[in-house]
DNA sequence: ATGCTAGTGGAACGATCATTCCAAAACAAG
DNA sequence: CTTGTTTTGGAATGATCGTTCCACTAGCAT
């Protein structure tokens, strides 16, 4: 027999996922939930055991909906520099988006407030870091070897320094209005990265 | 008449400021609070009016004791890329002090929890971060000024990339137990940073 | 000793939290 | 319609939150 929920079960996510982005797990209640959601509580409950559960399947649908069609391209067989190019532009066009303000990245803002207890939910949001930080070194690798000037020690060393630089840009990203410091910022990344390889800064898209 | 406090205010705020700083502000309670710094809840009740109150002090208190001695060689006059290694340096000392896992920085942490909402909160916040940024221009501008490579606007881009990819070392060192990895990142920045400058690369000191 | 005052300990308050529960409603099949 | 089951609205629960209150102690001047 189908389930004919009034919402479905991935609106009601999609919904959490927005609140639980803006305002932070720990400031996220309940009630705002069936508030913003427009769910009753009791559905809540039957679709997830928890506050934590919901918050979880909010994690794992940000990985799916936010950070695999924006990191994608970088991910990609032969990815290189342009393609972490295309990852930026699209960070800025989701800040441009929210002229008011940004909600930076689900997964950075949760780590900075996430205590050592919640040891599940800490083990998803490293798993996105070595996510990042994989396709990153890929592309980085891959970009090196069309120009053959960097051992593969200091691809490590460049991969490593962009993936804390990035989280730098998203912790900045949240709540700044200011879009072009945070294009500024992409360009100069992108100089310094292809300086370092010794290759073209790739065109803007 | 002098006040005698069993614990004196400056502690009191200093071992407050150690439970915000690891655990973040919505989720430390005032229950925590009285446990940790041993102060009765009235007595803290009579120093500072609210859980706000108490917090805002320890920001002011996280500045004067933290920030200001492991930032104040790059705000000295004529200060370049050898006091922003000092400045790191400290960074990783912090980092290397605490095996089991960093505490990151309390700015950068309360600024991915805070909500619109607590506007004075994040007034103060920001007030941090201008304050980095006109160290770290100042810094850069006057290295530039040694090798005359960069025009003005050069160094405005840099200063800012300079400023949020710091941040995102931060963010990263919190929770983190990986100080080789931290002490890369470094690394590269100051190389990548004096590549850019036309200078040398400041000696470990 | 007696008063006075500053400071303490902890109970109490109202609000809100995550979670549970149950009776009414909505819908399906006969 | 009448059943049986699922979904819903919202009250109830017990814990915890920030904050307030007040009886009590300790120190000091008289």
């Amino acid at each position: 027999m189908p389930r004919a929920k009034s919402t479905s079960r991935t609106a009601l996510v999609d919904s959490a996922l927005k609140t639980f982005w803006k305002k932070g797990f720990h400031v996220v209640s309940m009630g705002d939930l069936v508030r913003e959601t427009g769910v009753n509580r009791s559905s809540l409950y039957s679709d997830f055991p928890s506050k934590d559960a919901l918050f979880h399947a909010c994690l794992d649908r940000y990985q799916e909906k936010v950070v695999t069609p924006a990191f994608a391209p970088v991910e990609r067989e032969g990815a290189g520099l342009a393609e972490i190019r295309l990852y930026l532009e699209n960070l800025l066009t989701r800040s441009a988006a929210h002229p008011g303000s940004g909600d930076g990245c689900l997964v950075l803002n949760t780590l900075a407030q996430v205590t050592p207890a919640e040891a599940d939910t800490l083990q998803r949001l490293r798993a996105h870091t070595t996510r990042l930080q994989r396709g990153i070194h890929r592309a980085l690798a891959s970009e090196n070897q069309r120009h053959q000037c960097l051992p593969e020690a200091e691809i490590d060393a460049l991969s490593r320094f962009t993936l804390i630089s990035l989280q730098g840009l998203w912790a900045q990203s949240r709540g700044s209005t200011d879009t072009p410091a945070l294009r500024q910022y992409c360009e100069t990344l992108l100089l310094l990265l292809a300086n370092r390889l010794g290759c073209e800064v790739p065109a803007d898209g």
